[in-house]
DNA sequence: GTCTATACTGTGATAGAC
DNA sequence: GTCTATCACAGTATAGAC
């Protein structure tokens, strides 16, 4: 369903500048900088005023042009969420699937070093995670490119359960479902806390249990 | 922290007309009909085009009136959307403190009924679950008054879990992050459909196995 | 009392001068 | 590449007709 998670990482980053210039580096180079600039100068907008809260009349202000002249950079606001989406898309590739230090004989420890890494990554920037995971945006829909990372890192979360024996679609389901709920209850009602941080190991142990001692279990 | 629950179920909805009309009755009643009228026109609208796709203007021309017209029956969009609130808190109030069939005697098919109907209420209506449970609108923050039953819901699920034996906060932390979880992946994976629906009972059996038959539980 | 008419501010977006 | 000017639309507010 997808290529390597570094091609699919990369394309999302590309795909908005069709062809570099011939003349080859200087303007693209600064090009992408002042991109880059506006997606940072977005994401302190979103973490001030809520995801909802970015508009391109101050944001243009931020990095010190008009609002119109952002349309040089990005063809629309949506184009500019994307992007956004597809940075957080590979910061999140990048974040869980990086190898961990259990090894294959303690599976246990190896799901709680996952979860660990999955709800950390969501605590770590409120809007973030919205933007990733709650999408509450109106009439926002990530591109395919900027979702790319995204379903690879739910896929190769899907081969790391299976390398320690869970196989069942409905196990995974669960999983995520409990990942999910644990670090949005820590997003929205305790942000910056540790109320449900502490709850995560307990969680892990809870599904383990479940999945490899119960009988009818999924 | 909060009065009985149906003291603050009324509240919410008397909260924007300060004093009933003197003459008695036929006014005020139309007035709040045409209040209802506007409400149920506001859910249509957010079905369609989402929580934040309502329009005053498109909201007036649904009841047959100019958008500014809306405004001698709530004060602000705001407003609007806090009755919005009110309506879906109080549903919920009633959807999940209704008497459950089984008795205290079994109190993990008391669990799963619980569960079944907290899932079943949010999967039954996404605009409704999103403005009770993510609050997507950028300057949106319910009123203490609409908030309330929402409050007194869960403060009677937690007397539930005291009834059979479940004290610990963190356990029913758990519990919430995991009907948060099975619901969110419902509703923004799978719309209308069932693939975590199955899971709920599952994962009453696997938290309730947990907090029940586990030393290191919380 | 309820509606219409009008206007103000702010939004994303486009066209064209330089 | 950045600007000015302008547009259509949003929410909001007030004045006045009836």
């Amino acid at each position: 369903m997808l290529g390597t998670p570094n091609a699919a990482r990369n394309h999302a980053e590309r795909s908005e500048r069709p062809a570099p210039p011939t003349a080859t580096d200087r303007q693209g180079r600064r090009r992408e900088e002042t991109r880059r600039e506006i997606l940072a100068a977005a994401w302190a907008m979103a973490g001030e005023h809520g995801l909802g809260g970015i508009s391109l009349r101050e944001l243009g202000a931020r990095v010190g042009m008009k609002a119109q002249s952002l349309y040089s950079y990005f063809p629309s606001k949506q184009a500019i969420l994307d992007a956004m989406f597809a940075q957080g898309a590979a910061e999140f590739y990048a974040a869980t699937t990086a190898p961990t230090v259990a090894g294959p004989d303690d599976p246990r420890a190896r799901c709680k070093e996952q979860a660990r890494r999955m709800f950390g990554f969501s605590a770590e920037s409120t809007p973030r995670y919205q933007l990733l995971f709650q999408r509450p945006i109106p009439g926002f829909e990530p591109s395919p490119e900027a979702f790319g990372p995204a379903v690879a890192a739910y896929e190769s979360m899907r081969e790391q359960m299976g390398a320690i024996g869970v196989e069942s679609q409905q196990a995974i389901d669960l999983w995520t479902a409990l990942l999910d709920g644990l670090t949005d209850q820590q997003v929205t009602n305790d942000p910056g806390g540790e109320r449900w941080a502490g709850l995560v190991d307990h969680a892990v142990d809870m599904w383990f249990d479940y999945v490899t001692k119960t009988a009818s279990a999924p």
